[in-house]
DNA sequence: GCGGTAGCCG
DNA sequence: CGGCTACCGC
C-alpha cells in the first residue's frame, strides 16, 4: 500500500499537477492540505475521470483538507470530534482496512501569539482523540503537514531556527507526545539522506537562505511498523511550473 | 505610411499580442492606450528587439499611453501643455514628417458626474491646444481611444444609448469641434460596412446584448486628407486568447 | 469580464 | 512569493 501527503496551497491552481502526480505514482491514498476550496467547488469530476475518489472537508481561503483514494474511503470523519474548530484541518477515513488521518496542523505563527496558543490547544485535542482512535483502529496512519520539525536534523540551520515557530520545545514535545501514543515516524524507519526537507520558505527568496525544514510527516501505528517498506520525500513537484 | 491605434488594457499582459500584431502589420506608427505601466517598467527591450522604438508616457494602474514606430519619433510631448493633469493620456511626436498625437480620451463615466466634467474640461483643453498644433504641424494625425461615438451610425443600438456616456450631445459636439479644427475622420473617407465597431462592452456578457460602439478614431488634418489610401478596423485581435 | 491595487496569510 | 479576498475602473 502506498500513502502520500501534499500541501498543495490551492487545489484549484494545482489540480493539474495533482492529476499528473497521481497518474505517475498511483498511490492508494493521497491526503491534501490547504485545498482552499469549499466542498461545492471540489473537483470530484476531474478526479473521478482519472480514477480517484475523494473525501473532502473544505473551507474558503484558508485550510481545507482532502483524502483521495482508488478504493472507497469509509467512515469519514471531519476534524477532531469534540474539539470545536472553525478551521477545516483534519479528514479521516478507512481505506482497505487502514485508518487514515490526514491533517493540516496549525502553523502557529510565532511562540506567544494567539495562533500559537491555538496550535497548542489543537495538538492537545488531537492527541487525546488519537489515543482513542488508536485503540479503535490499531492499523492507523497519521499524515500531513505537521508544521513541526521534530528534531534539529530536520532543520537546515538549527541554530537560526532554535525557538522559532516549527522548532520550539513545546511543538517538539507535542510531536513526541504523538510518538508516545504508539506512532512511529515512517521516514526515520529508513536510512535517509542527511539533509532531507519537505518544505522551504519561498518568501523573500528565503529558500536561497536555506530556510528548509522537514515538517510534513507520515506516522504509522506500532502494529504497522514492520510492514512499512519505504518512506521518502518526492522533490520533483518543486520543479514544476508553479510549485507554489 | 501606415498608422494604427489600440487600447491594450495593460501592456504587461498584452505585449505578446502587440509584438505579433506589429510583426504581421508592420505599421509605421502604433499608438497604445491604457498601457497601465510606469515608464520604468515599459518593455523597451522586447520592442527594440522586434525592431520598434517607443515613446512612452505611463502611469501605474490607470491610463498610460505610448507611441511605437520603426523610425525615430522626435519632439515628444506628454499630455496637453498648459492643462494640468494627473493622468497620462496624450503622447505626441513627429515621425517621418508627420505629427502624431496619440490620445486616450477620458471615459466620463456618466453625464453629470465629476468624471464627465473632467472629460469636458479635457476636451476643451485638447481643442485649443490642437488648434495651435495644427497651425504648427499642418501634417497632423490625432488618433486613439476617443470614448466618443460620433454619430448614431457608430452605435449598435442608438436608441438604447441615446444620452448615455460616449453618445451624449455634449461629447458629440466636442467631436464636431475637433472636425471643425480642420480634421477629417479617416474611417469615413471610405465606404465602410454599415455596422462597424471598434469596441464592445464585455461586462456581464454585454457584448451579447450588442453593446458595441465605434469610439476609436483616426483623424487627419485637411492637408493629409487626399493622401489617405484606406482606413479600417482590424477585429482579429478580438479572437486572440485574451482579447481583454 | 478582465485588467489593476492593497491587505492577509504562511 | 504566491495563494487568497475585496475593491476600483472601464
Amino acid at each position: 500500500m502506498k500513502l502520500a501527503t501534499w500541501n498543495i496551497n490551492s487545489l484549484a491552481v494545482r489540480l493539474p499537477q495533482v492529476l499528473d502526480w497521481l497518474q505517475v505514482h498511483e498511490p492508494d491514498v493521497l491526503v491534501l492540505q490547504e485545498t482552499k476550496l469549499t466542498d461545492d467547488k471540489f473537483p470530484h469530476a476531474e478526479l473521478q475521470r482519472a480514477g480517484w475518489q475523494a473525501q473532502c472537508f473544505g473551507q474558503r481561503t484558508y485550510n481545507g483538507v482532502a483524502l483521495l483514494s482508488r478504493q472507497p474511503a469509509d467512515e469519514p470523519v471531519h476534524n477532531i470530534p469534540g474539539f470545536d474548530d472553525a478551521q477545516a484541518r483534519v479528514i479521516s477515513a478507512s481505506v482497505k482496512g487502514l485508518r487514515v488521518v490526514g491533517a493540516y496542523f496549525p502553523n502557529g505563527q510565532e511562540p506567544g501569539s494567539d495562533k500559537f496558543a491555538y496550535k497548542m490547544a489543537w495538538l492537545d485535542a488531537l492527541e487525546s482523540w488519537l489515543r482513542a482512535q488508536l485503540a479503535r483502529y490499531p492499523n492507523l496512519v497519521l499524515m500531513g503537514d505537521f508544521n513541526i520539525a521534530p528534531e534539529d536534523r530536520d532543520v537546515y540551520d538549527p541554530e537560526a531556527w532554535r525557538g522559532k515557530i516549527h522548532c520550539t520545545d513545546e511543538e517538539r514535545a507535542h510531536f513526541r507526545n504523538l510518538i508516545g501514543l504508539g506512532l512511529v515516524d515512517g521516514f526515520r524507519l529508513f536510512e535517509q539522506a542527511p539533509k532531507s526537507w519537505s518544505w522551504w520558505d519561498y518568501r523573500n527568496l528565503a529558500f536561497r537562505r536555506n530556510q528548509r525544514l522537514r515538517i510534513d510527516h507520515i506516522l504509522v501505528s506500532e502494529s504497522l511498523k514492520s510492514k512499512v517498506l519505504s518512506c521518502s520525500i518526492d522533490k520533483t513537484p518543486r520543479k514544476n511550473e508553479r510549485p507554489s
